[in-house]
DNA sequence: GACGCTATTGAACAGGTGGCCAACAGGTGC
DNA sequence: GCACCTGTTGGCCACCTGTTCAATAGCGTC
């Protein structure tokens, strides 16, 4: 299948290292094919490594996942928000944040927030995991909001509009289910959520 | 486990009886436990038959499941929609609308929806029968904004944003997320979506 | 160069999955 | 009462899942 981080499995590593490369083949992985294919051999084969050796690294799948999870989800908040310039205007800088956001090459992303909210109903490391990052996501907006917003726009409520329906349309995407063209799209999200 | 039509398998029925008894038995297995509890042998044990005979009744697992899911979504946006009496205001209509559609108990829904867009994506079949249902919404939507919504406000983007919001939501409530209470978001929803 | 520590392996476990098929048995017509 | 038709069954296949554990083999130390 795919040979990222492949074959580079010479025996007896240092612990930390092994370590490493099994946590960025399972990040690899289910960022390319969802959460529900982190399974331990499908990783193990990732690696290029025995099935017994992720498990023994990782000993209970469920907090596997949820970490997995947290660093998928982490790495993209801080690619997303962390390098945003502000320009000054609330309606610009939203813009260009949902137009990111929207993007159909963050599909893969998409994909493991939306299995996170299933997997997360039962799982309940990964529920815990889901909720700390949406909370983040979610004060990271806001406080985006709050500094250029001025008075006319609440940034709690805002931010969590703006995060629902985000979360929605990347939801529906995944079947290809997109009515309007994705800049309509953002516009009118904006137009809504800013009043 | 459950005991919903569960025993009521004497043996040899007319085959459009057993195959409905089995199919009532899927459809209320997905609804309490989400698509992925829909396998052969659950099914088979929750309508108390043999999992050959289910194969037999539904020979492509793939296609069963997206009966399943239709059936299900179809119910209940006959169960939401079609009973819905319009009051001649939009606001009140959508904030009635609203509060339904983000009400607890139909977490069971929800989870429904959620898993078909994870699933939908790989398994084309569901992911038509995602797609036609979700057109279904949308245009249900649309016609009852467009019967009181007046001049200053767009059917079409404006269906297109709640759902897109309701969705967003929905997902967010699986894993417990709720910053705010429902009622004061579906007020806030609708100001944002009414403009 | 031999030894010891431990990273790594192979194999097995018990349980799950969808799919397939020959054989059984209940209901109906003769 | 017998025979046919077919709904229904039990059993099998190959493959998947997480987890455990004794045995192996690589690397650093002496």
């Amino acid at each position: 299948m795919n040979t990222t981080s492949r074959a580079a499995a010479p025996r007896r590593l240092p612990p930390e290292e092994r370590e490493r490369s099994i946590v960025r083949g399972a990040v690899d992985l289910a960022s390319e094919s969802g959460l529900e294919a982190l399974t331990v051999r499908a990783i193990a084969a990732k690696v290029g490594v025995t099935p017994a050796l992720v498990a023994h690294y990782r000993p209970v799948m469920e907090e596997f996942v949820a970490d997995v999870f947290g660093d998928i989800v982490a790495a993209e908040r801080e690619e997303v928000l962390g390098e945003f310039v502000q320009t000054g205007d609330v309606r610009d800088d939203l813009q260009r944040l949902v137009e990111i956001l929207l993007d159909t090459s963050r599909d893969d992303v998409a994909m493991v927030w939306v299995q996170s909210w299933s997997l997360g109903a039962r799982n309940e490391a990964l529920g815990r995991r889901v909720r700390h990052e949406m909370d983040l996501w979610q004060s990271g907006l806001e406080d985006l909001i709050r500094r250029t917003g001025g008075d006319s726009v609440d940034p709690a409520p805002a931010a969590w509009l703006l995060l629902a329906m985000v979360d929605g349309m990347s939801a529906h995407s995944l079947v290809k289910w997109t009515p309007h063209d994705r800049a309509d799209l953002a516009r009118r999200t904006l137009a809504a959520v800013l009043g």
